[in-house]
DNA sequence: CAGAATCCACTGTGATACTG
DNA sequence: CAGTATCACAGTGGATTCTG
């Protein structure tokens, strides 16, 4: 039995954004998005090689991402083959929150850091 | 040795707003930055019961947020005892990011949801 | 090159029980 | 009430190998 379960609690009721951002900022979600929605389409290689992920993950996240229609993929049965991702219009509609993030932390996380360096409590780090 | 150290990729470079990625949404940060964004102080056990969380999981990362200056705890030594948590202003400065995430949630969740419906490929769900 | 398949190690998570 | 301690489990990520 989960807590929510337990407990009753509404998670979602809770916190309204935590839908989207199970969607976009799962473990190497972020990066591919990012990196897809700066330049144009990117070959499965290039995409290990800049994010430094496996082949294995990469291809499980890219065909999540391309299921909730965030990416697009584009095959070539060349040989050797080649597969580009794309970001979609759809994607593309992430701008403005990848926006704030980003003013975020040129505004922001040099302050996160300095109190984490000037923590003494328990937690390491 | 990571896929990092192996490719030589630097994360970093590629995507720079990870570094805040981890920190902001990482499991439970979200629903709880949140929570307190929107109400005054909270109780530890209201706290649990709002967002469905075990109270392990939950000190775990108050403890984390309250070393990156993003919560604050004010600890009462009462009988029964009493700890509330309260935002910072650093914690604050978060609002804009939360808003554009609400903001794409209203406007383009239905689409991605509406995607995954129609997407016929491998994959489950 | 693109990716599927296997195996494995690790971590996060949660349930439970306990203390002040 | 507000935690801490302990244990067990599942999911994830990664290394490796193999195929078209």
């Amino acid at each position: 039995m989960t807590a929510t379960e337990r407990t009753g609690a509404d998670p979602l009721a809770a916190c309204r954004i935590s839908p989207a951002v199970d969607l976009l900022f799962s473990r190497w979600t972020t990066p591919i998005l990012w990196t897809l929605s700066q330049s144009g389409p990117v070959r499965f290689v290039e995409l290990e090689r800049r994010l430094g992920a496996t082949g294995k993950v990469l291809t499980q996240r890219l065909r999540q991402l391309e299921r909730d229609g965030l990416v697009q993929r584009h095959y070539y049965a060349e040989v050797p083959p080649r597969a580009e991702y794309e970001i979609t219009e759809l994607g593309r509609s992430l701008s403005p929150v990848f926006a704030a993030l980003a003013e975020w932390t040129d505004e922001h996380l040099p302050a996160v850091e300095q109190a984490r360096d000037s923590y003494t409590g328990p937690l390491p780090r």
